[in-house]
This record gives structure tokens, C-alpha cells and sequence, in this order.
DNA sequence: GCAAAAAACATAACATGTTAATTAATATTT
DNA sequence: AAATATTAATTAACATGTTATGTTTTTTGC
């Protein structure tokens, strides 16, 4: 016997934002617990992430590389500087630019962040399977490509 | 024996939740600006597709269908109210429920908005290709599935 | 029946998403 | 060189995301 809650809503179903945004919600609930642990956000995460494989990034930089819009961003930076984890210097060759590094504070958050991360990120390849998590990153990829050509 | 600090670091774009977020992005850039012209978030929009489709919906049940969390929705709830486009009652069996309702103007402004968001759809559906598109449901589905079940 | 627990919804507080406007510095045009 | 346009970053204003807390109503357990 079926009844009217059982039917599944096919539209939403079928909906590409909703289904991305499922997906997205199900993975940070893996990441999000350990962040929060420290006071990090997934946005402020982010950030501390591309800091640590450069000496130093401009805002824009940044911002393409983290997705994240500048007046996002401008706020993230102004809070990480705020507790010590970033630091910030204006360009010499264009005073319009402020290069951001990381301080030595935020890369021992860093270090003590990412294997746990690291951890949780095996356990979903693990439990979702190697290929299909490959096969998705490239359906993700090409989707945008698609996308965004013209 | 493998430790944590054996695992390698993996690069910085081949974070599942920054793919996740970029695809939905991109996607959303197709469909915001017809929304936003008509004055709607996509949340909001969300919130109308859901209605249509049912004669009263609890909070709780859009919020679960729509993929808000409470506090989002009752803000949403409210905005939508004072609008027009909803209306809202509650419950004779449950005093704490309210029960929503879509409003004639409501279900005019998604007969306008509907056939310009499927035609958006389906140029995606076309570009990309429809089987991969169900691939990537397919995929994303199951990715959720195999994260929360434990 | 009644006190305690749970459920449904709202509010608070703060971070982020999003578009527009602003400021300051650099580039371009004439 | 001066006027104009462009760029980098910030700020403003409002909506939403997120966790915690509060309020009211219903349900449970005794």
C-alpha cells in the first residue's frame, strides 16, 4: 500500500542544483565536525589550504583558487589575520595588491588539520570507490566545461 | 602499517567539495539571472516548486524537500508570506505545525518562471549530453547513500 | 493525570553568498 | 601630462548557512 508520502517528488529529483547540493552536504558532514573542533570554517579551511603550497597569493589569486567572491574573501582575510594565522603585506610593484601568506601559527593549524582531513577524505574514496569518485571529477569538470564555453 | 602522517597530500583541486561547488555554481549561473529578474533567490524558488505540486506542505516538510534548514526557511517562509506568494495556517490537529500554502499570485509567478528554468534545462541537458547526465545523478545519488549509511 | 521528554517552529548571533557601490592605484587614451 | 578607463580590494545591504537557544505544543512514562 503506497501512500501519498511514499511517491518520491520526481521533479526535485531531477533538479541538478538540488542534487549537487545534497551531495556537497553529505561530504562536509565528514569534514566540518574536525574544522569546527578548531574554530575553522570550510571557506576559512580553504583559504589556510592554498596558503600552505604558495609563499604568498594575491586576494584575486585566491579567490579563484578557493571560490570564493572577494567580498567573501575580503572578510575571511580580515578574520585569519585577526587571530594570527595569515599575514598580509601591499605589493611593492602595485600598491592596489595585498600579498597574503601563511604565519608559522597557520601552518601548525595546518598540520594538525590535514591528516585528519586526509583520513576522512580516504575513508569516503574508500567507501564510494576510487573509480567512481575519479569518473565524478570528471563529469564535475567537463559539466563546467560545457557549461561555461560561449 | 600505514599511519596518518604516511598518507600524501592531495592537491589542492582535487577537493570533492570544492568540485561540487563549482558545478553547482556553474549551473546556477544559468538559471539565477531569469530568477532574479522576477525578484527570487533560488531558495525561494525552491520553496514555490515544492508548493506547487501539493495542496499544503509543513514547515518541516520543505524544509526537507528543499534541502533548508529550518532557520533559513523561516525566514524565507516569512519574506514569501508578506509577498503574497504564500499563505499559511496552522494545523487543527497540531497547534505547533503550519501548514503553507502557495497563492494564487505565487502559482502565476511559477507558471511564468517554469518554462523559461526547463528551457534553461535542457540546453544544459543538450550540451552535456542527456546519458551522462543521468550518470552524474546516478553517481551523486549514490555518493550520498554511501556517506550517510553507517 | 502529571511531570519529563520530545517535537515543531522561531529567534539570536555570527559567517558566508551575492550584487551594487565605493575607494585607491595603475593603465590607457588623447 | 591630463583626462579617462580599468583594476584590486573594500564596504554596504540584504539573503542565506549554521549552530545554539528559546517557546509553545504534543507525546511519553510513570
Amino acid at each position: 500500500m503506497t501512500q501519498l508520502s511514499d511517491i518520491p517528488m520526481r521533479q526535485f529529483d531531477r533538479s541538478l542544483p538540488m542534487a549537487l547540493l545534497r551531495a556537497r552536504e553529505a561530504v562536509m558532514k565528514k569534514f566540518s565536525p574536525a574544522l569546527k573542533e578548531h574554530g575553522l570554517s570550510s571557506q576559512q579551511w580553504r583559504v589556510i589550504r592554498a596558503l600552505v603550497e604558495e609563499q604568498a597569493l594575491d586576494a584575486t589569486e585566491i579567490s579563484e583558487r578557493c571560490a570564493l567572491l572577494m567580498p567573501s574573501l575580503s572578510r575571511i582575510l580580515q578574520n585569519l589575520q585577526k587571530r594570527g594565522l595569515i599575514d598580509r603585506e601591499t605589493a611593492s610593484d602595485d600598491q592596489r595588491r595585498s600579498l597574503v601568506s601563511i604565519t608559522a601559527a597557520g601552518r601548525k593549524l595546518f598540520r594538525t588539520l590535514s591528516p585528519i582531513n586526509e583520513a576522512r577524505y580516504a575513508y569516503i574514496t574508500e567507501k564510494f570507490g576510487y573509480g567512481k569518485l575519479e569518473l565524478l571529477y570528471e563529469l564535475l569538470d567537463e559539466l563546467v566545461q560545457k557549461i561555461d564555453e560561449e
